[in-house]
DNA sequence: GAAGTAAGCGGACTGTCAGTCCGGTTGGTC
DNA sequence: GACCAACCGGACTGACAGTCCGCTTACTTC
């Protein structure tokens, strides 16, 4: 059975509303409360809809890497399956490196709200299942799951806003892909 | 003008008790109204003493790490000066892993607290100062200051406590090596 | 197009928290 | 022993996440 058209819509506006408050004022101004008033909906409609803060963030998220899961799981190389580890590695980081430059606020205020459950979250199992694999391929005698732990780590929402400025936009994406070269090693 | 007796007394109390209710409970089992019912003490004692949640938490892993920075700023090789860079980085992330390993509630608690302000913590400054030098020394080519943060950025508190087991405590601490070392280089 | 119904809706309500405030108390000093 | 600044406690505030239930409405069926 399909989504009513109502909650259909409710939907979007309560994902546009998260959006605009989160571009305005930083993490911690989108209470669900705000996000409620400025959708236009009740706030029980928010919370049956995207479960808590989290699950609503979480969908956020979700939408704007949804295109980038699929070219990972099933598109062409480099992306894709089929690429060397390395090509195949470099390609993935920079589409992820590029979701978190420009998404920094969104990625810290969902790692605020999901706090130790983050290693459950279905998106950063498939980012983490997809980095160890390669990691593993490149090199199998390397510690693949802390290693991509580790690399994951550095995609903290707060930190690539540190790092990232108008002047150089890409620089965090470049410098994970350095650091990942450097795990994968020179060989 | 040194601290009266008494606020020196419940200063202690309230650090032990936030001690207590973390091991008891993890990081979200401790509310300052409950740390100040433990340590038999008011709200605002809790408060004048220690600013804020952040603060307390900062007090406590300040006093878990005053040794080993001052180990590391002014201690005898291979943790302070002197050693060879590659010995004194392993030396030093041997002692800020044990620590981690040993209160990563209290690291995840705290990062929780902190949220945005992480990078103007003096504790994290100062080891991002220290980890950032060590790393220029040993590859003065790499960008030391995104290493050193990405080289804390895996000592989040939760990913600690995903890797660390009874069976092998020191296993966060090993994998932190082994990725400084990739990160330095094997020449 | 009318009637039935399940899904959806809104917003008042609850419990909890961080942080403030101020009248009363006490440790240190002279 | 008397003075006072520093300190104390806990009631208070405002904001938040999450719940609940009586009302409404989009779709279905005839």
């Amino acid at each position: 059975m399909p989504e009513r058209a109502d909650a259909a819509r409710n939907r979007r506006a309560v994902l546009d509303a998260t959006e605009r408050l989160l571009a305005e004022g930083g993490g911690d101004h989108v209470s669900l409360d705000r996000v409620a008033a400025l959708a236009g909906v009740g706030k029980g409609t928010v919370f049956r809809r995207f479960g808590s803060r989290a699950g609503l963030l979480q969908a956020l998220l979700e939408e704007r890497s949804r295109e980038l899961r699929e070219a990972v799981a099933e598109g062409p190389p480099p992306l894709g399956p089929g690429a060397p580890v390395r090509e195949r590695l470099l390609a993935f980081l920079d589409g992820l490196g590029a979701i978190a430059e420009r998404n920094a606020v969104l990625f810290a205020a969902h790692e605020q709200a999901c706090a130790e459950d983050k290693y459950a979250d279905p998106s950063y199992r498939f980012w983490h299942a997809h980095l160890a694999g390669l990691i593993a391929a490149g090199r199998p005698d390397a510690d693949a799951d802390f290693l991509a732990h580790a690399l994951l780590a550095t995609f903290d929402g707060d930190l690539v806003r540190h790092v990232t400025t108008p002047e150089d936009p890409r620089h965090f994406t470049r410098s994970v892909q350095r650091l990942a070269l450097a795990v994968l090693g020179s060989d």
